[in-house]
DNA sequence: CATCAAACAGTAGA
DNA sequence: ATCTACTGTTTGAT
């Protein structure tokens, strides 16, 4: 792995601006208890850290297993290329109730938070300084399950806002691949960056990693153990269209 | 109107 | 013999 910087920071209060943000004002500096990684390239700019210690991630994993329920019916298949496919994964929102969601044409509501996932949440904003109003909990039960490339560029999202990615259970490897360097007609030739989200990791997504980078959770088929990974964004109050 | 896809299937190469 | 990475899909939504 040469071809990104990797630096060490665990003091460095803001990665991206220079001034505080509006809510480290109201909240305080963040106050990580790991070292992070900072994962720079042409328009990437990642931070990957260990959040939980490995008896808390087991028992935080454990809690969303009991706890957590997933989107069934409907809102399991998705329409691409003219076919209906069920989703290779598990998947459900939950967040702020006035907030919606919507990709591939299908708007999703959040269930309401539930205990374990506010615990993340409050560890997310003392560590981080952000706040979230909304989570995606993809559940992958063996290597068989994943996600093709894409970015996380939702209308809904606020602008710049990063996203935090927290895994529990079965390492995964994790790729980005740069938008001008995909498929046939590729104009550049930007190498992907491959990386392994561990039990108990998050990795920051920073602005502006969804502009330029894909990303996607290949199949593993060495990869027998569940893994939950679980996206949390920020997101805007959009007024629902009537059309 | 042009773009392009959160899916899989097929295939080549390791 | 697997497994992985890359290409194409071909149609409806944005």
């Amino acid at each position: 792995m040469d071809r990104f910087v990797v630096k060490r920071s665990a003091e460095e209060p803001e990665g991206d601006g220079k001034r505080p943000r509006l809510e480290e004002a109201a909240g305080g500096l963040p106050h990580p208890s790991q070292p992070s990684q900072e994962i720079r390239a042409q328009g990437l700019s990642l931070e990957y850290r260990l959040l939980f210690g490995r008896a808390e991630a087991d028992e935080i994993f454990q809690q969303l297993e009991k706890e957590v329920e997933y989107f069934e019916g409907e809102q399991t298949k998705l329409h691409v290329f003219g076919k209906w496919h069920n989703i290779p994964r598990k998947q459900v929102t939950y967040g702020d109730p006035e907030l919606t969601y919507t990709y591939s044409g299908v708007t999703f509501s959040p269930k309401p938070w539930i205990p374990v996932l506010n615990h993340i949440r409050d560890r997310l904003v003392l560590e981080t300084g952000h706040t979230f109003n909304f989570v995606v909990i993809n559940r992958y039960k063996d290597g068989e399950d994943h996600i093709g490339e894409h970015r996380d560029d939702e209308k809904e999202l606020v602008p710049r806002s990063p996203i935090a990615s927290v895994t529990f259970g079965a390492c995964r490897d994790f790729v980005f691949r740069h938008c001008d360097s995909r498929g046939k007609n590729a104009t550049r030739h930007i190498k992907p960056i491959r990386l392994q989200l561990a039990h108990g990791s998050l990795l920051m997504m920073k602005y502006p990693t969804n502009v330029y980078w894909y990303h996607s959770l290949p199949i593993r088929r060495r990869v027998l153990a569940p893994r939950i990974n679980l996206t949390f964004r920020k997101m805007m109050v959009v007024d629902k269209k009537v059309r």
